[in-house]
DNA sequence: GATGTACTATTCATATATGAAGAAACGGTC
DNA sequence: GACCGTTTCTTCATATATGAATAGTACATC
């Protein structure tokens, strides 16, 4: 048990550290990926959703992003209440230079299993969840 | 990548649900538990690489602790610049609660990996780390 | 014994996460 | 049209983590 934690945790550090080379954070990532993805503005509400996060853990890392000028929020216009959040052109930029990073660290990923059984690996990983 | 970081989650998230229920988190069970293991006062900077994080991470961890009356911060005798943590007979108690419920919740984990081939589960992990 | 370097823990600013409490707006019902 | 429950996002308090800057102490060297 311990020892899925730890491999993960290496994990996680490895994707932290490759996407702060390209000015990014694990959350920063998938937020954008998640805008990229819709092509249009996102509610904050579904954000949330899709990150399995509460909401005010979005209202503030929209703030960040916002910041970052990565992000701009928008009114929605079918609901006074909702707010979305829209990739602006450096979003969608940065978004795509930590896209390649990871795709770069997943194939290292990948090749740091060669010579394992993957079939076992995923259906244990597949048991636990 | 992402099935590891997602099981590794789902575990993490059981692991801080149990320990909630004994009124714990995950990194004060890890405190305490070192430091009932040592069986005396710790500095804290021993603290900060057992549990391999900054120093000022360990600062606020013992200050919650000590709020919860679990642990003690005394003056090292040897080092006037030192801070030892020594856990409290409450804290003992509350890590062995804590031993409880993560022992249970191992054994749930060895058993949801019934039929599971542990050994290449076990040499997938290594491979990645 | 004064001095400089290195080490102790703490403080501060920040990022990420949660949950409770709040304000604004939507919708259905009377 | 007024009211009420629900939904939206935000704000606040808190927990966890990092790293930079600080203060106090230790120790080697001159």
């Amino acid at each position: 048990m311990y020892s899925l934690m730890h491999a993960a945790g290496a994990v996680e550090r490895r994707l932290e550290e490759a996407l702060g080379q390209v000015g990014l954070s694990m959350p920063k990532f998938a937020a954008l990926t998640h805008l990229v993805c819709a092509g249009e503005p996102v509610s904050l509400g579904e954000c949330a959703a899709k990150m399995t996060c509460v909401r005010s853990n979005i209202t503030q890392l929209i703030d960040r992003l916002e910041a970052d000028g990565l992000v701009r929020r928008v009114d929605d216009p079918g609901d006074r209440r909702g707010v979305k959040a829209q990739v602006t052109p450096l979003g969608i930029e940065r978004q795509a230079a930590g896209a390649k990073v990871v795709e770069q660290l997943q194939k290292d990923f990948a090749k740091s299993l060669a010579g394992v059984d993957r079939g076992a690996l995923a259906r244990a990983l597949d048991a636990i969840v």
